[in-house]
DNA sequence: CTGTTAGCGCGTTCAA
DNA sequence: TTGAACGCGCTAACAG
């Protein structure tokens, strides 16, 4: 009997009662210092360590406020890959600096598939939610927008009304496939992320390529062929390997060696991204292709790493950071922010596209830190 | 009037109304299909979309059942130094994997100071948190057991009646530096993590060392005081450089810089992590000193760049995911799981401090993917 | 299979 | 400054 009293936890009232004090008293003497005098605060706090309450129940007060003090996030990958990519890790970490700096939680929200999206995000207690890299038709967006609560899009999807933070990705694929034709390399090769949700590995026809539902992927698939028709070549020849971002540089490499055994041999190789580019500098490496004097390579998005691996890697610079620290920021009301951003990118020339010897090539981030 | 009646979000009494049921047919028609005829359910479902209701309000629910779906993650560094540790992220992924197994959130509660733990970690609507590398005395950990919820211990702290997972730190360290006296390198430099929170740089005192608030690092010095003892030389003699993780590779090179222009220059450098030791293994190439013919490098943790860099990185492996997994799983209740766990770890050895060619000395990682 | 009845623990009026 | 009352939206018993 007593001890079914025992067992159940502390409350607000319980505290007041020992404290011989009202409720309101109690919550006040957590929640608003000033609405009560100093002595009476201390007793009360005391009573309150001495029955081991720690404090408002935050469900509790959740419910009645209706704010969380966190903000989700989520991911279009599992999250172990997401975790794995140094793109999201960045991103993770512009998000994270500013959660941090206006001490909101961040609830990292598993929706791989639809059945999982529809629970979780559902129950996900959050004040809004960031999304980053989603299919457009993903299960996970209908949810979310359910949701009715602010919303953030990062990279993918561009909804009406939603704030959208993200890069002109044709527009720079375009550049990076200019470099390297620039550089006489005529024979190109292009490595492409995920253009579907399929895992597929291999290479892409044009079917694929309609029906592609990774905007990222697409838009830069749409900058390579700009250049290089512009250049006179027709893009449909181009050849393209897909590899998942969940086969990291591995499967990356796989491609790349597929694309290095075409004839004519590529001499030039445009990667989706960074991680992608690595694999295919590993797989140059393996046949003995010299980089950047037999195969120029350009990767995309400008990862930490690029710049201090040997030869270092030619690539578009994005800010990753600031891209998840705007998200945070929008969604977590901080002023002078517009709505939609598009930010900026540059092309970076390292090793791996230099004309000259390999010294020379050097980028000014190489020998930098992490 | 009607403007602040139709303001108000949507509830389940609202859709039953409108579907001319009871509140509790609504709720089973979202939570329980089992109890109600599918037509029945169907209809509900039906109107409760054209309303725009997306179900049961998760606070709600929460403060009602006393589940929250979701588990919290506490570190102790900064969060966007915590994303650029190699480390840290291999235990997000542990972790995230089983939640993602489980339909569990994961809630990254920003802890650094006492401020924002006492506010961050009681708001926090979890079932449970983990602690991830968090000295004992930390304010984090007191708001932690005030929760009364389940907790998770990895690395640190040890607390009586709290699962634990973690290494034996001291054992670890003790079988690399034996590894590099065996190779007959009787000159050690060591290259220490954060022994305090101070993001101190520079040389190590006894007094700092007394007082040492990490454990991890504190006994990874002990293993090493240990094997150097025994082969007869003096560990207080031996010079300790440390070097906050937040620092990252560059605090690493600079702290080897200073190790490497002692007199006697070190033969051999001990780093209390990968990380570490990659700087170790830059400021090695920056005073032209040949790895492992002049000075030989052994790190710690394991983590996959170890395996990429040249010359690769002889290092103690330890299993990072799988201490995430464990700890999620324990967390969460999945059983055959002992509450205490000292995993595994193994000397790898590789380039940078084998006896032969570099070739030879490749660890059986070499190459193998990200 | 459906409806009724009770709280879950708290924050906020408002009057004292 | 304090105390009483109300309801946030929901789920779990139990009765029909």
């Amino acid at each position: 009997m007593k001890q079914s009293k025992a067992r159940k936890s502390i409350t607000l009232l319980d505290v007041a009662r020992a404290a011989g004090v009202s409720r309101t008293t109690v919550s006040n003497a957590f929640n608003r210092p000033d609405q009560l005098s100093p002595e009476v605060q201390q007793k009360v706090l005391a009573v309150a360590k001495e029955l081991g309450y720690a404090g408002p129940n935050p469900m509790a007060r959740m419910l009645r406020t209706g704010q969380t003090g966190a903000i989700g996030l989520i991911f279009s990958e599992a999250l172990p890959y997401a975790f794995n990519d140094p793109v999201s890790i960045a991103f993770l970490q512009g998000v994270s600096k500013v959660c941090e700096r206006v001490k909101a939680s961040l609830l990292i929200v598993p929706a791989l598939d639809s059945d999982v999206a529809q629970q979780t995000i559902q129950q996900a207690a959050v004040d809004g939610f960031i999304l980053y890299c989603i299919p457009d038709e993903s299960e996970a967006v209908v949810r979310v927008l359910d949701r009715q609560l602010p919303v953030v899009a990062v990279d993918q999807p561009e909804l009406k009304g939603i704030p959208f933070i993200g890069i002109d990705d044709r527009q720079a694929a375009r550049t990076a496939a200019l470099h390297l034709l620039s550089l006489n390399r005529r024979h190109l090769g292009i490595i492409a992320m995920d253009f579907h949700n399929d895992s597929y590995a291999g290479p892409v026809d044009p079917q694929r390529l309609k029906s592609a539902i990774f905007r990222n992927a697409l838009h830069r698939w749409w900058g390579y062929a700009d250049a290089i028709r512009d250049a006179g070549i027709d893009p449909t020849l181009v050849p393209i390997e897909e590899s998942p971002n969940s086969n990291g540089v591995d499967g990356a490499f796989a491609a790349a060696i597929a694309l290095l055994q075409r004839h004519p041999r590529p001499t030039g190789i445009l990667a989706m991204s960074d991680i992608l580019a690595l694999g295919a500098l590993r797989a140059a490496e393996h046949l003995g292709l010299k980089v950047p004097e037999d195969v120029a390579i350009v990767g995309f998005d400008g990862i930490p790493l690029a710049a201090q691996v040997r030869p270092a890697l030619t690539t578009i610079q994005q800010p990753l950071v600031e891209k998840g620290a705007i998200a945070a920021e929008i969604l977590l009301g901080i002023p002078n922010k517009k709505t939609t951003h598009i930010l900026e990118t540059k092309l970076v020339v390292r090793q791996s596209s230099s004309k000259g010897s390999r010294e020379q090539g050097a980028g000014s981030r190489v020998g930098s830190g992490e």
